[in-house]
DNA sequence: ATTATAATTGAACACATGTTCGATTGTCAA
DNA sequence: TTGACAATCGAACATGTGTTCAATTATAAT
């Protein structure tokens, strides 16, 4: 009965390649003809059947009657490749953590100077949604390994899970740190990044307040002049 | 003698953002039927008539004899934002760093593992051109502030300013480091981005080989269940 | 007013391009 | 083998779409 199924060979993926090329070449789709002329599909129909069963695959939109009229599916095509996240103050050994307020619509300046922008293929899918960033000042961060003028990426968070990179506020100390957190029945155990250097620990009685997990650690090198 | 001459009135100014705007819902750019319509221009020579004057004025840039072959000129577009930089393998201690062939496009595949992108704003302008990335394996670059996991992203070179930080090869040492690279009479002086942490000094006879310019570390901090 | 040129029109033309359809061939399962 | 469906072909068709051109109208400088 049932013969065999249409599987999704190399010549797809060729498409799809060719069409996400020939877009970021000449700023416009390729027709169905050019299609079949790369892939060496030499009907016009048949590439159009190509495209029908990738569109139903969803991999691919079109509109149809139209000419060029095709284009990568959102979540294939670089929609979702870029994310501006707006960098909302400093972190600092001494500072409290500005956090964004939950009421207001994280907004973003436009100006650049006051956002990162990073590639979503760097987050793993479940770290999306608000996020903020932090620039780190000072040599506070050492012993988590992130260095003065790093860009930290958070996510808001007011309590975390063991391994979770956090950053914390403690009241008592007036302090503020990176630190990856563990929570046993004494307190908490907060180790640093950077294996050679000694966890602090933290009673229970003493309070601590988690401000966002880390998500995304940047440091733009900038060549120095002598 | 000299009529009127031709100013860029309103209508230029909306053809173009016609366009950018067509672009961005469709995902192909509009006919000049299409741009007629919507800025109300009722005759397609009219249309064209304009988009001939924005071309030559190089706000736009056309495919002649092509359906749909309009866009907006690179100046007005936003700029590539994306990069996508290639992971040719590890960088670790005792290990030779691999570097792209001179020969070779610097080709990438299309499996996302072997490949990170970097938006575009985190890079000077300077910096632009052929990168490509290492995964640090080990903790060996941990005086550079770089832990094990972190991806650097470097820009071939053979040689090097002093204050950059460069991925060098001791081929007497065999050894593999990231260093602040600083050149004086008596040698090198190699400081680890750590400032805490003692530079190493290299004698002017010891041989030692520039691999690339460290442009960008980022550090991908998953979240680890319990 | 006159003139030169810009702006605009309308229509026709040529061909680029998506679509359709019948026929043929290839491939798997029963 | 045979049935069923996928894959492929070739050609024709309808229309989408850029281009051209001659003619007309509007505008600013003389």
């Amino acid at each position: 009965m049932m013969a065999r199924k249409p599987k999704f060979n190399e010549r797809h993926q060729k498409i799809l390649q060719f069409i996400e090329d020939y877009q970021k070449e000449h700023g416009y789709p390729p027709t169905i003809r050019e299609i079949g002329e790369h892939v060496r599909v030499p009907s016009t129909s048949l590439v159009d059947y190509y495209l029908k069963r990738l569109e139903i695959q969803g991999y691919i939109e079109r509109a149809h009657g139209v000419s060029r009229g095709v284009r990568l599916a959102r979540s294939n095509a670089q929609e979702r490749s870029m994310f501006r996240v707006p960098i909302l103050g400093v972190i600092a050994a001494g500072q409290p953590i500005p956090v964004p307020e939950a009421g207001q619509t994280t907004y973003l300046t436009d100006d650049e100077s006051f956002a990162v922008e990073i590639a979503s293929s760097l987050l793993p899918e479940a770290e999306r949604g608000p996020l903020f960033a932090l620039e780190v000042k000072g040599d506070s961060m050492i012993d988590a390994m992130i260095n003065d003028g790093d860009i930290v990426v958070l996510k808001p968070a007011v309590e975390a899970r063991n391994g979770e990179m956090v950053a914390i506020w403690l009241p008592q100390r007036e302090e503020t740190t990176l630190k990856y957190f563990y929570k046993d029945r004494d307190g908490y155990l907060l180790k640093p990044a950077n294996p050679f250097m000694q966890p602090i620990r933290i009673p229970k009685s003493e309070p601590l307040e988690i401000k966002g997990k880390v998500v995304l650690v940047v440091r733009r090198v900038a060549p120095v002049a002598a």
